[in-house]
DNA sequence: GACACCATACCAACTGGTTGGTATGCATTA
DNA sequence: TAATGCATACCAACCAGTTGGTATGGTGTC
């Protein structure tokens, strides 16, 4: 790299274009953000780190965020945004009986219990760990994204308790906060392990719990 | 030496006794990190933070502990030790049928659920979230407390297994740590509502599921 | 279509305060 | 008096955030 830069005459178009494109920092910032923290946690994540990560510089952080609080807010709201294909892409979401569908779901969650553990952990749950007490407004993130999440599950579940009946006590959005729940625990428990098998171990026993609420009689 | 404290008598035992015992700082900042490490995260968590909450300095600390990874490792030992009378004190634990010390442990754990949030959630389940990829003596030292938990949980179980029969693939060790991950994910939704009524919910399905597993042939 | 104008996107270097850790001294106890 | 327990004073590295500047692309005007 012999020219700093100053020789790239208008024409290089062609190959050359190794500069990313105008505009991405924002969402490459968000996305190493995802990554870092879920490995590191948030207060050890430094915005030198995730500037780094993101192959972008502090002036561009600070640009796009008014401070590191402000990018664990937005990087909460990205997360909910992610998770969103979840319940759409599947083809377990065609299943008729809901009940199925519910199945299909946790049978989904636990064949993602894969791989190194930061890949598969729940960035909000990691971030509100830490910053329950310390930062509102990353907390009110957090619950914002879980809380999608639960409301997401919570349909099937409606069917599948109206189609198949459940015990007393059982309502359609404390059984999917019970599922969201486990997966957080699971992954707390993968953690101490360094290894998915003891959050699959754990989600396997959701599942059972699941079948048994649902299986006094079907068709009753 | 003129006295600057020299006056106190030996014979000044009744009342004053300002200074804390000598040798008591160690458990002093033990229980510091238990506290502020709940309440903040350890990373969040600063040095000083600690020490101010012991009431001591920072030559004190650095005295007992090499550094901040080795106070983090003492007290996740430390947090091993505060929970073993949760075995052994409660009435529960008399009880002839080994289902019903489960299920008793179980309700104990749900009547923990109460008040601030910082002051029923487990110390190093927060802080293996934000180790387990940074330190592998945190990481060990919280893998040890947890499994201690459990394998202090299975013979209850193993005993209702044999008395009252469970399903295919369910052992003791097993379901002692999905007991461990549904109290542990219950925590950190009760952190993003700041409530631990969402965590009480959580305790509540694990206890049906509980007696479902264990209900085979006495009632039906 | 060429030019002026400007908002947005981004960068490199710097700063004030904080953090984990150290060096040293002194009082109490064995 | 030797060792232990703890305090004070201090430091080098680090961190979130700032500053002052450059590059880029869009828009209105003629």
């Amino acid at each position: 790299m012999t020219n700093s830069r100053a020789l790239s005459s208008s024409s290089d178009a062609p190959a050359a274009a190794k500069r990313p494109p105008r505009g991405s920092a924002r969402a490459k910032l968000i996305a190493a953000a995802h990554q870092t923290v879920r490995k590191q946690g948030y207060a050890a994540t430094t915005v030198d780190q995730i500037c780094a990560a993101a192959g972008v510089t502090k002036g561009a952080f600070f640009h796009h965020f008014e401070s590191k609080e402000a990018l664990a807010v937005a990087a909460a709201e990205a997360w909910t945004e992610r998770a969103r294909p979840l319940f759409e892409m599947p083809p377990y979401t065609r299943l008729a009986d809901p009940l199925d569908r519910l199945i299909g779901h946790i049978d989904f969650r636990f064949s993602m219990l894969d791989g190194p553990v930061e890949e598969f952990t729940c960035f909000v749950g990691t971030m509100v760990q830490e910053a329950f007490a310390t930062s509102d407004p990353i907390r009110l993130a957090c619950a914002a994204s879980i809380d999608a999440y639960c409301e997401a599950l919570a349909p099937d579940i409606a069917a599948a308790m109206e189609t198949h009946g459940a015990p007393e006590g059982v309502t359609p959005i404390g059984l999917a906060r019970h599922v969201q729940a486990v997966l957080q625990g699971s992954f707390v428990l993968a953690k101490t392990t360094n290894d998915p098998a003891i959050a699959r171990e754990s989600v396997t026993h959701l599942k059972r719990y699941v079948r048994m609420l649902f299986a006094r009689e079907i068709g009753s």
